[in-house]
DNA sequence: CAGTTCACG
DNA sequence: ACGTACGTGAACTGT
């Protein structure tokens, strides 16, 4: 027997989109801003309607034109909410995936899908099909025949009611032919159909029971009681009005045939490249998984030739050239990865070399030590760091691929490999997660030939996309970005990641002892005040036993239940006793968890942590530190600020620590030439009084008008709102919205600078730092309020914090340049964006006392002087 | 894997 | 009417 399928596209896509947009849900976007949710969801959903379908297949869709329902009915769904932006940007890439899948789709001005698919379903089943429909519309049951039957989508695929007449007269107690005399009866509210007033599914059910059809329901009238016969004498029109309505075309003139609605072929390639334009990496793998002939002819091996190396003589006969190297590693934190392979490519040969063979390869180490040739790599930092484990230098790399990429479009920071070469056009590359697999299950495979190529290619792209992204970079001013801050840097922290901290065991050992005991009193006194046994590490039964067991006045709740958070504590502290206990349990927990259990994990077996600082990861170019976090570790309150007591320096060595004084102010004072604030600058007032001083008209700062200038200027660099202001500072929005008032007065020149940037972003798309660093703003383009506030907040904000980390960048290279040149044994172990810290051999100690400041405020001419302050200390607590 | 909380500049 | 400051990483719970 023939069948078909038809679905009814406007109903699918709005399922779609509402199973990924509801309240508080991040909407999924590309990179760059544009919405994926509803292409994601409508193409996994259209995926398993395809599976269980036939050789013939429609897709119907509305217009938006009016329809003959509307001409007839002036109140035609009125009232129904505008369709989100967000949807609506993406219902020209629905129909782009359509067409690629090969599947037929229809719409008319003046019809709706329902009468496309009325009029097909009528059509087929006269012709001898079997006809199955899809959509989430009930009013679609009204088709149900023996032939006919119909799907109504519930919550994503997961959940799929299918009505056959017998079903649906299971469900709703008549025959599917009084489907549409329930819906005249019944009504429509989305659709704005009245139906019978007071009448609802319920008691629809009972008259159709009793009387059948609509008109004979009408015709019986008067012998129906009460206040239910009386709405419906009077709203006779009103229901037969109702029926027509809801009665959906089956005879619609349609300029195709059935034979039309054949599945056609799939447009592999475009549709793979459809997938990988719009970043939907999952849906390019499933795809590939379902399809492997498909994988292999458009990805990986179908042009792409490369030569496996497996002798030292065969390396040693090509490393006479320029190279593109790519190391690739079992696992992210390259300290403790081994190495899986070695790619290698002159733009025109590709190789792969095995790590045993790499590894056992004087010829190598030499080239790699070598300053003859040029070495261009993907993620140098990371290949330096192991190389040195392996007592190889790696020298002259004039060229590294994701430092480029980051330079050009920061976003690229938390993609792989693969994402970053189709950002460039690249797309015949499989992603890591389709070769090594992910997670637990992530390997290399049994079968050489089953990643040598992968490896290959990804040499081969990095020469490829060489010169692209250079005259990228050149284009923008960017050159200099790259050669002379990005590289350089990355030398000085693979010195940093290699050298390590020293964590001081036995101080470890005895906190971790001490904290262990303290958090299991305090947990013991919390259970005895609830009452009852609970997990306190629980958010949710936290909340439970405070607002329900105890009974405490609830604040803030959260999309899954009550907020615990410190703020809704600190309301809470004159409330319970166990309240404070709370607060302090969260404070010792973290502690212990974080930082004494935390680092413990991380230490190697050199007693050392060696973290690890992503350079190309954050939107605005300061550096990110993990495995462990060294740049959050505590220091405002007392308690945690002992976790400093583990990081110590080598025998016969201190630390110094030097950190920038206001530098964020300083940069916006520069950028925005703040006359006022520069003044207080070169003049080295405390910023804040002076501030002060000139907000509230006054000589004599106290403590408090302190603070609140504090708070401005903090605030400023973020864009702040009056209302936050007034939360931090404990005003009112009012009083708030004065200060700022007052002390954009007293810096005419940042309210200038603030109104220019966000004009600047809105015209480019992007702001920049004093060193031409970009961040690109999708978020000022869009249509939801919230998003456009943030992207001028972010505009603001990017080009200062930007330009601080560029500062500190260039003051790192500098101080590395000064270490080594001069044969210092003194080495740069840490930043915590406006901090570096230095461990400095004994004899060193009064020089370096003097060159670390030095060097860090002469990095770059800013226009306002750059101060530091500088303290030294036999660990890192001491650095105060 | 998402949500919540909390550590830092 | 909306939601309420920028940039991060890690631990834990619970689905």
């Amino acid at each position: 027997m023939k069948k078909i399928t038809l679905v009814d596209g406007n109903s699918i896509l709005f399922r779609a989109y509402n199973a990924t947009a509801y309240p508080g849900a991040k909407v999924l976007q590309t990179s760059t801003g544009i919405y994926t949710n509803a292409v994601f969801a409508f193409s996994g959903m259209i995926d398993k309607i395809i599976e269980i379908s036939n050789s013939h297949m429609l897709i119907a869709f509305d217009t938006g034109e009016p329809t003959h329902r509307h001409k007839s009915y002036d109140d035609y769904k009125a009232g129904r909410k505008e369709m989100p932006e967000e949807l609506g940007s993406q219902i020209p890439l629905i129909h782009e995936l359509i067409k690629y899948l090969g599947i037929k789709e229809y719409s008319m001005a003046g019809y709706e899908a329902d009468d496309i698919i009325g009029t097909l379903a009528k059509m087929a089943e006269k012709a001898g099909y079997k006809v199955d429909v899809f959509s989430s519309d009930y009013d679609l049951l009204q088709l149900v025949t023996e032939h006919i039957t119909v799907h109504m989508l519930k919550k994503g695929m997961r959940v799929v009611e299918t009505y056959t007449p017998e079903t649906l007269k299971e469900t709703y107690g008549f025959s599917h032919e009084l489907f549409i005399d329930f819906k005249a009866l019944v009504g429509d509210k989305s659709d704005n159909i009245p139906g019978v007033p007071g009448v609802g599914e319920v008691t629809a059910k009972k008259l159709i029971a009793e009387y059948g059809t609509l008109e004979n329901i009408l015709n019986n009238a008067e012998h129906i009681k009460g206040k239910l016969g009386e709405n419906i004498r009077t709203n006779k029109e009103q229901a037969v009005f109702s029926k027509e309505l809801s009665t959906i075309l089956t005879d619609m003139p349609l300029p195709f045939d059935l034979e039309d609605t054949k599945v056609g072929e799939v447009d592999e390639e475009s549709l793979i490249n459809f997938y990988k334009r719009l970043e939907l990496k999952q849906l390019v793998i499933s795809y590939n998984k379902k399809n492997p002939e498909v994988a292999a002819t458009t990805a990986e091996t179908s042009e792409f030739q490369y030569k496996a190396i497996d002798s030292e003589n065969a390396l040693k006969s090509l490393l006479n050239q320029d190279l593109a190297i790519y190391f690739e590693f079992s696992d992210f934190n390259y300290h403790k990865a081994e190495l899986w392979g070695v790619g290698l490519s002159n733009g025109k040969i590709n190789y792969f070399v095995d790590s045993e063979t790499f590894l056992n390869s004087a010829s190598f180490k030499a080239y790699l030590e070598s300053s003859k040739y040029k070495k261009y790599t993907y993620h140098y930092k990371g290949t330096k760091v192991f190389l040195k484990k392996l007592g190889t230098e790696f020298n002259h790399v004039t060229y590294d691929l994701l430092l480029a990429a980051y330079l050009i479009q920061s976003s690229i920071g938390k993609q792989d490999f693969t994402f970053i070469a189709q950002q460039f056009q690249i797309t015949d590359i499989q992603y890591d997660e389709e070769v090594y697999g992910k997670g637990a299950k992530k390997a290399l495979p049994l079968i050489p030939s089953d990643y040598e190529g992968h490896i290959a290619k990804k040499a081969y792209i990095i020469h490829k996309l060489m010169q692209q992204t250079l005259d990228v970079l050149t284009e923008r001013n960017q050159l200099s970005l790259l050669n002379d801050v990005e590289l350089p840097l990355s030398d000085v922290l693979a010195d940093m990641e290699y050298q390590g901290l020293t964590v001081d065991l036995k101080e470890l050992e005895n906190q971790t002892k001490d904290m262990s005991l303290r958090i299991d009193k305090l947990r013991t006194e919390i259970l005895l005040l609830a009452g009852v046994d609970f997990n306190v590490d629980s958010p949710k039964q936290l909340g439970d036993v405070l607002f329900d067991t105890l009974g405490l006045p609830n604040g803030k709740k959260t999309k899954t239940g009550y907020s615990t958070g410190i703020e809704v504590l600190n309301n809470l502290i004159d409330h319970h006793p166990i309240i404070n206990l709370i607060i302090e349990y969260r404070q010792l927990t973290k502690l212990y968890s974080t930082y004494l259990i935390g680092i413990k994990e991380s230490v190697f077996e050199d007693n050392r942590v060696h973290t690890i600082y992503n350079q190309a990861l954050t939107l605005t170019g300061r550096l990110s530190s993990l495995e462990p976090n060294l740049q959050n570790i505590p220091i405002r309150t007392e308690e945690g600020r002992q976790i400093r007591k583990l990081f110590i320096p080598e025998p016969d060595s201190y630390f110094v620590g030097a950190d920038y004084s206001q530098i964020e102010l300083r940069v916006l004072a520069a950028m925005a030439d703040v006359k006022n604030l520069k003044q207080a600058f070169e003049e080295d007032q405390d910023i804040h009084t002076v501030t002060a001083q000139k907000v509230f008209h006054v000589d004599t700062v106290d403590s408090e008008q302190r603070r609140r200038a504090k708070a401005v200027n903090f605030g400023i660099i973020y864009g702040i709102g009056p209302w936050s202001l007034s939360e931090d500072i404990g005003v009112t929005v009012k009083e708030a919205e004065n200060f700022i008032s007052r002390y954009l007065e007293v810096y005419p020149e940042i309210k200038d600078y603030m109104t220019n940037i966000v004009e600047f972003a809105k015209t480019h798309g992007y702001v920049e730092t004093l060193l031409n660093r970009r961040r690109y703003i999708p978020e000022l383009s869009s249509k939801v309020f919230n998003l456009r506030e943030f992207g001028k907040r972010t505009s603001l904000n990017a080009p200062i914090q930007g330009t601080a980390a560029d500062i500190i960048k260039l003051a790192m290279i500098d101080l590395h340049n000064y270490l080594k040149d001069n044969k210092k044994k003194s080495k740069l172990i840490l930043q915590v964006h406006d901090e570096l810290i230095v461990e400095v051999v004994k004899e060193e100690l009064d020089e370096m006392k003097e060159v670390i400041p030095n060097i860090m405020e002469k990095a770059f001419n800013l226009g306002v002087r750059l101060k530091t302050s500088c303290d030294v200390g036999n660990n890192w607590y001491e650095l105060k």
